[in-house]
DNA sequence: AGGCTATGTCAACGGCTGTAGACATAAAAA
DNA sequence: TTTTTATGTCTACAGCCGTTGACATAGCCT
């Protein structure tokens, strides 16, 4: 075999990419480097090489996902529905990658090796920055509510499977939960 | 070594036990099969041959701990205060079982090995009881958003150990998720 | 052209995993 | 007492895994 000898940091690229693919669909150690690899049509030692760690691919995949809750900045009136669309409408959606991160959070929670990572990831990068949205006492509480809701509307439909919540009529259930999530969220 | 030729019985329920705390704890494949041998001071290949399968000792996990949502008769009214104090009073209770259950279920929700087990007992031995519960229509589905409340709570608590929800007044928080849980159970 | 560096391959290690079959011994039956 | 059965142990096998170090070659620089 001739290699590539292309640039690295496109390789690593794709890498990254196909980690966070990985991610999206498996648990920590449910992905291996060498489904990443194979992915990229390169060695194993490579992913090691360029990453030093699983771990630390992990959380690269992770900081590479930084959300941007604050650019679009949304007023505390909107966001119970802002965040309703988000997870419920998985398919197109430009917010597609917001989605993702909570979703690789949610797929690796209880990996010992990244449960760590992707605790402080959540509590940084989604509780804290939404938290920061809102005027009122007990912010991050309230938001842990509501993202208590969101969070467990998405394991029930992307890791149970649950037929009610995927099936029938979105528009009903985007309605109750944007109830829910107002009523989350106020103090 | 001495072979214990005790009752065969007695030890498998030793490791059934045994493989019950170490599923609540980790998730399906973080549990090795000669951790519980340890625990139960036996030979990996015990369990093996009383279990059959790793696969075949987790189903018997779940199926051991059938829930009896129906034997405590709870009508549909008392259903959100009962849910919510079963969530969130995790020390003492008897119903100390179901939420075990629950959380066996969720830790390895995404362990391609377990979903299906964990899939399909979610939706006979809790969604499709407590739906039962139910008068009118939708119930299902109603059941379904009220659990992914529940669940989103357990997992932000259990698993991202998210503060908020940890630490401060309990009482504030039961309250407000059986309000929300109310909410969710309406038609 | 010749050397150097970036880019990537290959082989292998140690560790862990679930599983299977052959063997040992305590308890019960004859 | 002798034989059988239940209850466990021991050894070992493939198969993955992440990680490491030694090697190869393509492309750039002088």
């Amino acid at each position: 075999m001739s290699p590539r000898a292309k640039c690295a940091a496109s390789t690593r690229d794709t890498m990254l990419a196909s980690a966070r693919r990985r991610f999206l669909e498996e648990s920590y150690e449910n992905v291996g480097l060498r489904d990443i690899a194979r992915d990229v049509g390169v060695d194993v030692a490579l992913v090691g090489r360029y990453f030093g760690s699983k771990e630390n691919l992990f959380h690269e995949v992770l900081r590479g996902m930084r959300c941007d809750w604050l650019d679009t900045d949304i007023d505390a009136e909107a966001l119970p529905s802002f965040l309703a669309s988000m997870v419920l409408r998985q398919e197109e959606s430009e917010d597609r990658e917001d989605l993702d991160r909570l979703l690789i959070i949610l797929r690796s929670a209880s990996s010992p090796k990244a449960s760590e990572l992707v605790r402080t990831a959540f509590r940084e990068d989604v509780i804290e920055p939404v938290a920061r949205l809102l005027k009122g006492a007990d912010a991050e509480r309230r938001v842990a509510v509501a993202f208590s809701i969101l969070t467990g509307t998405t394991v029930m439909r992307t890791f149970m499977g649950v037929e009610p919540l995927l099936a029938c009529c979105q528009q009903g259930l985007e309605q109750k939960l944007t109830r829910l999530l107002r009523e989350a969220l106020s103090t």
